[in-house]
DNA sequence: GGCCTTCTTGCGTCCTGGTCGCATCAGGCT
DNA sequence: AGCCTGATGCGACCAGGACGCAAGAAGGCC
């Protein structure tokens, strides 16, 4: 398995210790284009959004890894440098981000939706036993997209919710062909 | 559009009126084989289980046309003709009934999950803006399956979950090519 | 630096979709 | 008819998330 990623081996940078939880360059005025996180910052800033620390936490949790989170996750990492922050400011801040198109969340079947930048465009296959979550590019899904195109004038976007099945260590082995 | 279908204008044939309230033949011991809705109760009987009024007036609501309906508008269906069947038996039912393989879940999108007969196997595209849902044949999902399958040795389910995007009214047109 | 405006935040409440425990009810075998 | 056990109604509960409000803070302006 080359692409390949389970749920639960997700290389997890720990957020707080890269740090150790002092205040990095980034409060004396960093220039725009050197690190994401205050690029970000200043686009919020120049349409009139307001700087804060949650959302700094926020984003230095999101730009850490390309790992895919819940808001409750990203919330526990967020509150282990700020204790304060409130789950439903994290809830504020990714759709924030969302809308200003940083982030994007998407459904990997049941339970929470999960959120990650939105420079990762890629499909999710899911598997419905065991949860493990395969990362597929896009170009996975061209001959579905055309075909659904020319069936139905559908435009599909394989990225929002996640294609459901079994994965190659619980599909049985007869459906596997 | 030959296949579409929108969320809308469901054809929704009223389930009381074909009946008008009174108990049809299904009370006095028909053969099993020639209801589909007795059929099922008597597997269910044969399984140890009982044939109860509200099992035997969901069944019908779920034969009585191939809607997709959540449990919620099922469950009111049911309590136009007995009001005192509540919600959470609906739940009870449907489970029991999927266990049974008679009928499936499905999730198209966001909001409540949808039950439909197990018989109908098709997957299905939902459009994100105007919630219109169209039936695809399980063959449109083929070129996808193989790839999946190949690439990631992944067996997908384009049943269970619905695949989002944009109606051929709600896409923009450069994204139609 | 201080002020003032307006955006954010914390907090609690509410909402939806669904599950569970429990006492009661009823199907159906004998 | 009686009994056993499965099914039901009901309310409480749960997860994931949205929302309203008052207090707090960012940052433009002087």
């Amino acid at each position: 398995m080359s692409l390949g990623r389970t749920g639960g081996e997700a290389q997890e940078r720990p957020l707080a210790a890269t740090t150790a939880g002092e205040p990095i360059a980034a409060d004396r005025g960093v220039l725009p284009g050197e690190d994401p996180v205050e690029e970000v910052l200043s686009l919020l800033r120049a349409r009139g959004g307001r700087v804060t620390s949650s959302r700094r936490l926020l984003l230095r949790c999101l730009f850490g890894d390309g790992a895919h989170r819940t808001a409750e996750e990203l919330a526990e990492a967020v509150q282990a440098q700020a204790p304060d922050v409130h789950l439903s400011t994290i809830y504020r801040n990714l759709d924030e981000l969302e809308r200003l198109g940083v982030v994007v969340h998407a459904h990997l079947g049941h339970g929470p939706a999960t959120y990650h930048l939105a420079s990762e465009t890629h499909g999710h296959l899911v598997c419905e036993s065991c949860g493990t979550m395969v990362e597929a590019s896009e170009d996975l899904f061209a001959s579905l997209a055309e075909e659904a195109r020319e069936r139905f004038g559908f435009v599909i976007d394989p990225r929002h919710f996640a294609v459901l099945g079994s994965c190659r260590h619980c599909a049985p082995p007869d459906s596997r062909v």
